[in-house]
This record gives structure tokens, sequence and C-alpha cells, in this order.
DNA sequence: CGCCATTTTGAAGGTTTTCAATGTCAGTGG
DNA sequence: CCACTGACATTGAAAACCTTCAAAATGGCG
């Protein structure tokens, strides 16, 4: 079980209205007034690369926002077997809004910054600024429909196509948070990649093969993938 | 796209007072005197076996929630393979709640009696009654955990531990919604549970083969399954 | 009883995994 | 500066699992 974060009195005040991804986050929907009081029920706490946020099962205390760098989430079995269900970018938010277990495992991919809520003062802060709650309704919609799609790409993809979405994804998914989109930055390894598509770290290295020699991917270096021809990879989605 | 569900003026003061599944739905929060107020904003619709409640992409208009039968929601890719996000039971409710489409497809497993709301006015409401909004997102949360948990069984099980996974699965649920959990019915065919699982019909026929022979499942019939020992069928599912 | 949809079973084939070896690259120390 | 190290990635060959194609069996319903 990993250890609770801790209040950080001197920047309370000012953290969230200086906070440079809150136009992506949830607590966008808050006006300046609400955002004093809401910086107060949460706090910061940092992490650094392969650290665990926090582990499947865990009571589950904290909700997290992401306010800087990545995290992969992921379920294990009881072989060892390990399924990444999300890796999780600046603006996303992840843990337990209510449950009373975490029902996945985070840890941190590089240096992470993130900012952390009590279950319960949050469910109380709710009560008081319904705004809030409808607006993590919202977010948790779209969460939903996103792993739904996932489940169609587990469930029905070949390996090929769930690399070419995989890759279109991230790179639609960087056009939407305003970073570059090509050449895409992967922060995870192949193997992670990999556990996230139900692939082995085999598989995906031929089919990064395949698609290099169809001209589809340039693999500038094994975290740069620059895509000539977006279009024509997004035909191998399907 | 799918017709529009009408209003029964008739029956909507006494629809929610009298509805046996709101202890299992989201309505289960609202007091008598709200649950007037709600009985107004939602109406009835019923449909028949195998008859589409809407289709994926339709521009999204409404919510359902089950009162009694049984709903596939499906992905169709464009070649024609099918993957199906979830079986719904009475209690559960679909459709899409903020999104301008609906992100999957609807259909009636038997007949079929559902609750209707209109999106932008159940939208209206949740602003009127908070305690609706919460129940709403922890519902959510719940379904969001439910997809996640099936990204892992799509992504890493065998053929033999999903459809151990998923026999256990409805067995639980059943006995969460009250209803008899062993012998089991299955109100959905072979091709729907390979559908479901990502796998053929001939993978899941031959899986129910074996779990006959190892004496983990008897086949009352096709659709009445009696799991003699669930701890054993458990232990298959990882 | 007979029909037709659904399910089961069989055999061959294909995609992905497994096991093993080689290659690449960044960081470190001689 | 270059060899060494270790983590990560790629490639190869064989094997496994699931699918595909085909045929037979079952079972519900007129």
């Amino acid at each position: 079980m990993s250890s609770a974060p801790i209040l950080n009195q001197e920047t309370i005040k000012t953290r969230c209205t200086i906070c440079k991804i809150r136009s992506y986050s949830f607590c966008r929907c808050l006006d300046e007034e609400r955002l004093e009081k809401f910086s107060k029920i949460s706090s910061e706490k940092n992490y650094t690369n392969k650290e665990n946020i926090f582990i499947q099962n865990d009571p589950a205390k904290h909700l997290f926002n992401i306010t800087e760098g990545n995290v992969k989430i992921y379920q294990l079995l009881d072989d060892g077997r390990i399924q990444i269900i999300g890796f999780l970018y600046p603006g996303d938010f992840f843990g337990s809004y209510k449950n009373n277990k975490y029902n996945y495992s985070a840890e941190a991919i590089g240096d992470l910054k993130t900012c952390v809520f009590d279950q319960k003062i949050l469910e109380q802060y709710l009560d008081e600024n319904p705004v809030l709650a409808k607006e993590l309704l919202n977010q948790t919609s779209f969460e939903l429909t996103v792993a739904q799609d996932r489940i169609t790409v587990l469930g029905k993809l070949s390996a090929i196509e769930r690399i070419s979405t995989f890759l279109t994804n991230i790179s639609e998914q960087r056009k939407r948070i305003g970073w570059q989109n090509n050449p895409i930055s992967l922060p995870m390894t192949r193997q992670d990649i990999a556990d996230y598509l139900g692939l082995t770290i085999e598989t995906v290295s031929r089919e990064f093969s395949n698609l290099k020699s169809s001209n589809l991917i340039k693999v500038i270096s094994s975290k740069q993938i620059y895509l000539p021809n977006i279009d024509a990879l997004k035909d191998q989605t399907k």
C-alpha cells in the first residue's frame, strides 16, 4: 500500500489559479471564487519514474489529477500477466471517486506531478458545488466511451490493426491537448505498448517493422515516431 | 436511425412509484416527492426481440433504463465484424447522457420494457436535483470499472478463462439483482457470447464441451446452465 | 413429423506466442 | 576515446491456440 499525500500549506491558495492544465481538466467548470476553496481541498504530490501511486485493491482514499507527466494504469493477474488499462496524460484524472478499492494499479512514467483529492472531502465538495459533480459525470461518461472503444480493439482487431489504431489515436490525442502530433513521442516502452494492446513485445516490434517497410511510419528514435501518411495509416486500423 | 419514444400521458404519474426495479436503478436516490416530477420527464417504450433501440453514431437524444428484459450493446466494424460491449439487465441504463452521438448500437434480446429520458430534459433535471447527478456519477463510475475489467479479460485471458469468467460473472450478477443464480439462464445465443468474448462461436462451443466433460457445468438446455462447483469454475478464470 | 435455425464436432490453416539469439543505444569507467 | 555493461528492441524458427471451412447433430416450433 502506498503512502498518503501530504498537504502543502504554502501553495494551496494560488495553485489552482496558476494551473497550466486547468482548461483540460474537470476543474475547468469552476469560477475564480470557487477555485479558491477548491485549492484548499487538494494538495500537490510528485512522483518519479516507475514509482507506484497506488496498487489495485488498496483501500481507495484518493483521486488524482495529472498536472505534468504521464501515468500508466494496469491490472495484474495472479500469475504475473499484466494488462495496461490506459496511458494517462496531463488533465486526466484517475484513482477512485466512489469505490472502496482501487480497481487498478497506477505507476508514474517519467517524472510526474499530480493534484490529490481526498475521496470523502471531494464528495462533500460535490454536494456544495453540483456543477463539479456534473462535470465529473461528463468526464467519466467520456472515459467510459474510451474504455468501450478499447473493448472492441482488444476483442476484434488484429495485431497490425491494434498498432495502427494506437498510433493514430495518440496522434489525435496530442492534437487535442495542443501538443506536437507528428512526429509523436511515445513515453512508454515497447513492452508497455504490448501490455496495452494485449500483444507480446515481439509482435509489437514485428508490426512496427512492417509499418516501417510499408513507409507508414518512420522511427526517428525508438520513442519518436513520424507518421508520413496518417490517412493511409488510418486505413490499416480496420 | 430509430424512431423517438412517445410520451404516454396516462401512466406518468404513477409509473415510478410502482416501478419494480427502482431499487436497482439510478432513480433509487429520489424520494416520493421528487419522483412525481421525475415520472413526468420520462416515458415508457417497449421493444421486441432483435429490435434496434438505436444505432451507433445516431444523434444521441435519449437515455434508457431497462425495467424488464435484456439488451445487447455492440459496435460494428466496416467489414461486418461485431463486438458486443455488454449485455444489460433490468435496472441498467444505456444510451448517451452527454455525447452527441451514440457510441454503440443497442438491440433488444427478447421482449423489452424501457423507461426513456430526453437527454436535454434530463440534464436540466440534474441541475435542479444534484442528488441524481451524483447517483448517475456513481453508476457511471461503476460501469467504468466493469469496462476496465473487460479490457483485461479481452486483452489477456485465454478462451477457457474468458468463458469461465463469463459464467461466474453472470452468476454473481444474478445474485446481486436477486434472481436465481444457479442454474443460470442465458438469454443470449452462443454467437452473442462469442461476440461478447472476442471469440468465434466454434471456440465457445468447444470450451462449453470441455467444461461439460470436466463436470464444471451441466447444460440443462442450451440456455440453462447449472454450475455444480462454482469455486472450481472460478479457478479456471485466471 | 419435418423443417430450419442453432449448436456441436472435425480437420486444416493462420496468426500470434514462445523460446532463443542477435542487435542497438545510452551511460559508465578504464 | 573506446570498450564494457545492462536495458531495451529486433529478428528468427518452432509451437500453440484459435480460427476457418465443412459437415453432422440437436432442438424448438409450426
